[in-house]
DNA sequence: TTATTTTGTTAGGTTAATCTAACTTTTTAT
DNA sequence: ATAAAAAGTTAGATTAACCTAACAAAATAA
């Protein structure tokens, strides 16, 4: 049984070596930023995850999950998801305010509470991000999905999920009112910086940065 | 804040201060067969918890808990019940099964975590074992009940609570037939030793020691 | 290709929470 | 009133997870 604090590394090298596209390798400081650690206390955390055969690592080389770390990973990741899901569908949490408290929730061990929990909620596909929610097999659904930021001028879509889950970020996204299933259309792009300017459902418009447009998903 | 393990041992002294009637006090020795650990380890944690007023606890004395302590001790334990009635009614877990889990659970901080969570569940007054889940002001509800071991020869009532909540016995409870509502009479009462003989609902009699009916409760 | 920057490692410490073994104080029984 | 038993304490170790500071290797730039 992995502790607490080994979930967490393992959640946090997935996410590292899972962003974006391609599968990348990670690195100690790296991992470190992310985990808000010092690389000191990465490094010796790693070895203690390399003995129990949960990840690669050779000495200054890069890090890498094993079968089966992955699988450990995804089932942390599938716990977190879950409980978003439960919060915000179920207590009737905000967006933002989910995160922080299924950060604590996707630790408990009980593979009946999760599957039943899964039952409950009607095996969603989706977490309130728009992110995946894996299967209990470790098998993570497809989400088509693209950034708004490469939406063509002109052209609309439903938001389905963000990139971001940073409380600012989605406050901002409060304030402006998107939320899922929100239409948005992309009425105008800057060449300059990429900033674009959307209606969002059948408001007036407002410009946004490329930063934010490349962290909102639309479907 | 509190740590996962500072919880566990007010929550102890509570249960351990207030189990039966009278307050009693608490030693050292018997907070550590209750929490599973050697007196030693008890001792040194105990001046943590005096140095932090969560106790009163003088050299070679009793342990008391302190108003604060009260409180903290108070706050696990309705977040215990409110998720074994979560547990129990949301997810179909059997009344055995609970409170392994809700051990876990009580511990997540998140006041509106748990308000939530009660508002959910529509504000439950006791428990899966009948017992009762205090209030968000710490008050705890009375709920009237007494031992089965004490109803008189002839008499009947309903199936409250239990005051044990080991596996053994839930699940002897659960061969039984006896749940939270069911209707017991007591047929007959051997002098001997305290064993009692019950209708349970309207099937026929069985016989159980006084040490069995003595943790069942009828309202 | 050498110097600089970035990345990763090692050594030595700290804190929380546990343990065993030896000791002291208090309570209980004779 | 003493001896034995029970209850409680102290000292010293261990383990997981963190830290700082100093160092070594690898990658990058001049
Ligand atoms: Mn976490
Ligand atoms: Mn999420
Ligand atoms: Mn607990
Ligand atoms: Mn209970």
């Amino acid at each position: 049984m992995l502790s607490y604090t080994e979930e967490n590394y393992l959640k946090a090298i997935l996410h590292q070596s899972e962003s974006g596209e391609a599968v990348r390798e990670v690195g100690t400081n790296e991992l470190a930023l992310s985990l808000q650690l010092k690389p000191a206390s990465v490094n010796h955390m790693l070895k203690r995850l390399k003995e129990k055969k949960l990840i690669l690592n050779e000495k200054y080389g890069k890090i890498r999950l094993t079968k089966r770390g992955r699988i450990q990973a995804v089932g942390v990741v599938r716990k977190h998801r879950l409980w978003e899901t439960f919060l915000f569908e179920t207590l009737r949490f905000s967006w933002d305010e989910v995160h922080e408290v299924a950060e604590q929730l996707e630790h408990i061990q009980s593979e009946k509470l999760i599957s039943r929990l899964d039952e409950f909620l009607n095996y969603p596909r989706v977490d309130p991000h728009g992110d995946p929610i894996p299967r209990p097999d470790g098998k993570i659904p497809k989400v088509s999905a693209r950034h708004l930021s490469l939406i063509e001028t002109g052209q609309s879509g439903i938001v389905v999920g963000v990139r971001d889950t940073s409380s600012t970020f989605l406050q901002y996204l409060e304030n402006l009112s998107i939320r899922m299933g929100t239409r948005i259309k992309v009425l105008n792009r800057v060449d300059y910086d990429g900033s674009v300017e959307l209606r969002i459902g059948r408001r007036t418009s407002v410009v946004v940065s490329e930063k934010f447009a490349s962290n909102v998903l639309i479907g």
